[in-house]
DNA sequence: CCGTTCACTGATCACTGATAGCTAATCTAT
DNA sequence: ATAGATTAGCTATCAGTGATCAGTGAACGG
């Protein structure tokens, strides 16, 4: 090691000093507790009544401090945007799935209508368009983008290949989601057709992919 | 008729002159254009971004005096509320349903997602709870009450009575007009699927009402 | 030791929904 | 016709909101 270790450490990456790593750190640790209390925030309040100062005092700022971290309120949201969907993506990918790709369907589904009631606020975040003013960024339609391929591997392994299927299914996730979340809030009355509801899904797959006769 | 024609008027309903009434429903058009102006500011703005000084301008008044017809902000959301479903109320009085009962269901869903299309606002007032402190009125509670009523017909005429069917028949509509709202707004992507997903829908209806062999 | 960058603050702005107190105009009853 | 009451609207003001700006002190670099 010569006189000046870290000057060595800078050229292994051009410009980027060890401790302006650590700075970089530690900021972004404090950007994800922001994030963090901001959730709590709008389960209390709700997801459109999040105060900026209520959210400065939990992180022992002051309100114009968190301008340092996020440009705007929307922004906010959409580091939100974002944690929340890379929670969804987080969960299924540490699920294992069933071989059965019938049955990883209904376990996909029911996973997502889960998530969905586990946070009411979350859930409108990520699936209503609720905050006027917020278009997701080029990150949060990346993620989005990659719930999307989750899904489509799912169609494809039960055979689908056309376009107009994953479309209903969709609509049933969708819908299935949406009415647990809010038509019944604490409970388990639409989680529990999911299975009977895929099934009736799936046996029109079935009759989609092989038109006639053909045993399988 | 005799000398003070208004006072025979006034006995025939106890404590209700004309004049009063003529008051009244001067102020009930009022609150009327008040509401339909709101509804254009929040299809401009977003539903919560309505801006009570906005929405006086509008009305030509100075926006303390909104408040001698809605006791809050929420009391507005509120009464668009209540015209919201009135509108799907209307639409759905007004249309004549096929003799089919299985055509009529069709019908009855594809002009529920038409509906949500037409007004993303109003869709997000209706089905989604978007506002933070927002709870349907009393009032409020009726009109969504009628709209089940409506849809329970439309579940008997298919010959369902059991109480699972009709989760997942809700679970498709509100999923087909979420995601033709939010995921192909001007298109009709979802819509165009409603056909064949309630004929999947019927078919299982079917397996569920005539366990086995019997034909009709 | 000097200069720069970083993390943060206090003061302030325009705007929000809500409340209080006032003023005309309109209607009611004598 | 006129005193009293009700209605419909106003101005002024409040606390709270998101956003902006100039400035401060500490940490870091050469």
């Amino acid at each position: 090691m010569n006189g000046l270790g870290r000057v060595v450490q800078r050229s292994s990456a051009a410009s980027e000093p060890e401790h302006v790593d650590r700075r970089r750190r530690r900021r972004e640790a404090k950007r994800a507790k922001i994030v963090a209390e901001a959730w709590g925030l709008a389960r209390r309040d709700g997801l459109a009544a999040i105060s900026l100062r209520d959210l400065a005092d939990r992180v022992d700022l002051q309100q114009p401090s968190l301008y340092a971290y996020f440009d705007s309120k929307l922004a906010l949201y959409d580091a939100m945007f974002v944690d929340g969907y890379r929670q969804l993506l987080a969960i299924l990918a540490r699920h294992t799935f069933s071989d059965d790709p019938r049955e990883a369907l209904v376990e996909f589904v029911e996973l997502i209508v889960r998530f969905s009631t586990e946070d009411v606020v979350r859930h409108q975040l990520l699936f209503q368009r609720t905050i006027p003013g917020y278009k997701p960024s080029p990150e949060g339609r990346e993620v989005t983008r990659a719930l999307l391929a989750v899904g489509t591997e799912r169609m494809v392994a039960i055979g689908v290949t056309d376009y107009d299927t994953p479309v209903i299914f969709t609509a049933m996730v969708a819908g299935f989601a949406h009415q647990q979340v809010f038509n019944d809030p604490g409970g388990d009355r639409w989680l529990r057709q999911v299975r009977p509801a895929m099934e009736m899904f799936l046996a029109e797959v079935d009759r989609r992919t092989k038109p006639r006769k053909a045993k399988r």
